[in-house]
DNA sequence: GGCGTTGTTTGCGTTCTCGCAACGTTTATC
DNA sequence: GATAAACGTTGCGAGAACGCAAACAACGCC
């Protein structure tokens, strides 16, 4: 690990406030690894044998149903944690971890993370905190497909991409990886024929850009207007 | 708080694997309260200056949309901690939890949270596991309401409840406080006059007996079957 | 450059679920 | 014991979203 990289991965979140030689520690006993496109990182149901921070590229956790329905549980992005399972209290990993693109990732045995979390508290706050604010989420999800219909929700599914990896382009804010109507529909609980339809209408009105596996949102203030619904259509 | 109060308390989730002598100095600084029916234990947004440990009753934990929808996140019982979101780094409460009957609770100022968690290292990763067991159900929850329609939701929250708090009656398992069809439309994300049907018909085909505010599940394992939908209806 | 694969669009019929409205029933209030 | 309030039931019409099917477009592979 040279010093280029610690010295950028000191700002990350889950480090925030940690000494920086207890995060050479940390460092010093990580693998670092390439997971190609289209790769799991780790599978639902298996033993969590290590948890991982990505570094670079975009990871989709999914969750599939007995009847083999895939739910997108959410997309991660770079200086985060993922397969933290053991700081839960499981055993096994929860969901299953894609390379939504090529990637680059750190990983330790599962478990180092109580050694890690009694040593370094910081570390181990800054992991609550982003546990928190998972849960959060989750159940802002719920209430979410609990009270809004389907075009709120992809709506507000495609702005909170755009926030997290939105890349600044002529058109608008392009999702940075690779993005396909049943992904959408996965994430919201629709059909990709719906998503479908949506896109074609949002287009017409000037909302998005999108092509194959490709969004851009051109006008985020409308199109977060018609998230929150304020105004009709 | 009388002997036979922490016998009876060193038993629940939250202090497994405590010392008794740590529990003695918990509960020596938690401040004991009967809360009436219908009565807010803490609000959503409000600052978390406590947290809770639910003794007897029952609490619904609800949150409200801007739009003045209601949902009920998860109905709390007796032995649960609730209102940790100090735990979890943050300083409001994510939603307003009511007493559902009278109910007897603990409680302490949040700021002892950490000092618990540090010296009483049980204490900490009960709560994480508890936590890690929230994650999971509001993802299952996530999941639920993207792929199953609303009989199955319907039919899987009341046999959460009658796991949760089934009483033996003649009849079946009675869930143990009001539950009102509105209150069920509020877990499942439909409306009252959805349930309403739903409770009807299964009714007629001897699942279910139900009346004001009352619901008792005679075949649970019938309706578990209309759940999971092997079945046809 | 042709060909298969994968992703997208669009039409049409169907079904689930909602929303409204009216009515019945139980419980609380004075 | 009468009256109001809260809760539950039921009928009917409407609309959102699904599911199927077919056609189209882009991309990768040999």
């Amino acid at each position: 690990m040279s010093r280029l990289d610690r010295t950028l991965i000191a700002d990350l979140a889950p480090f925030e406030g940690m000494q920086a030689a207890d995060l050479d520690t940390m460092l010093g006993q990580a693998r670092s690894m390439r997971v190609v496109k289209d790769t799991a990182i780790f599978d639902q149901e298996a033993e969590a044998h290590a948890f991982y921070l990505l570094l670079d590229g975009h990871v989709r956790v999914v969750k599939t149903t007995p009847d083999g329905q895939q739910v997108i549980v959410r997309y991660i992005s770079p200086g985060e944690l993922l397969g933290i399972a053991h700081a839960l209290g499981r055993t096994t990993y929860p969901a299953t971890a894609v390379a939504a693109v090529d990637c680059v990732i750190l990983s330790w045995p599962s478990r180092l993370w109580s050694e890690f979390a009694a040593a370094f508290p910081s570390f181990g706050a800054n992991t609550y905190k982003a546990v928190g604010a998972r849960l959060q989420d989750a159940h802002a999800r719920v209430i979410e497909m609990s009270t809004e219909q389907v075009d709120r929700r992809v709506a507000h599914a495609l702005l909170k991409l755009v926030q997290q990896t939105g890349k600044k382009t002529e058109d608008g804010l392009l999702i940075d990886f690779p993005l396909s109507r049943q992904d959408i529909a996965d994430m919201t609980g629709t059909t990709l024929h719906t998503v479908s339809r949506l896109m074609t209408a949002w287009e017409e009105r000037g909302l998005v850009k999108s092509g194959r596996q490709k969004v851009t949102v051109v006008e985020p203030h409308k199109l977060l207007l018609l998230a929150e619904g304020q105004a009709g259509k």
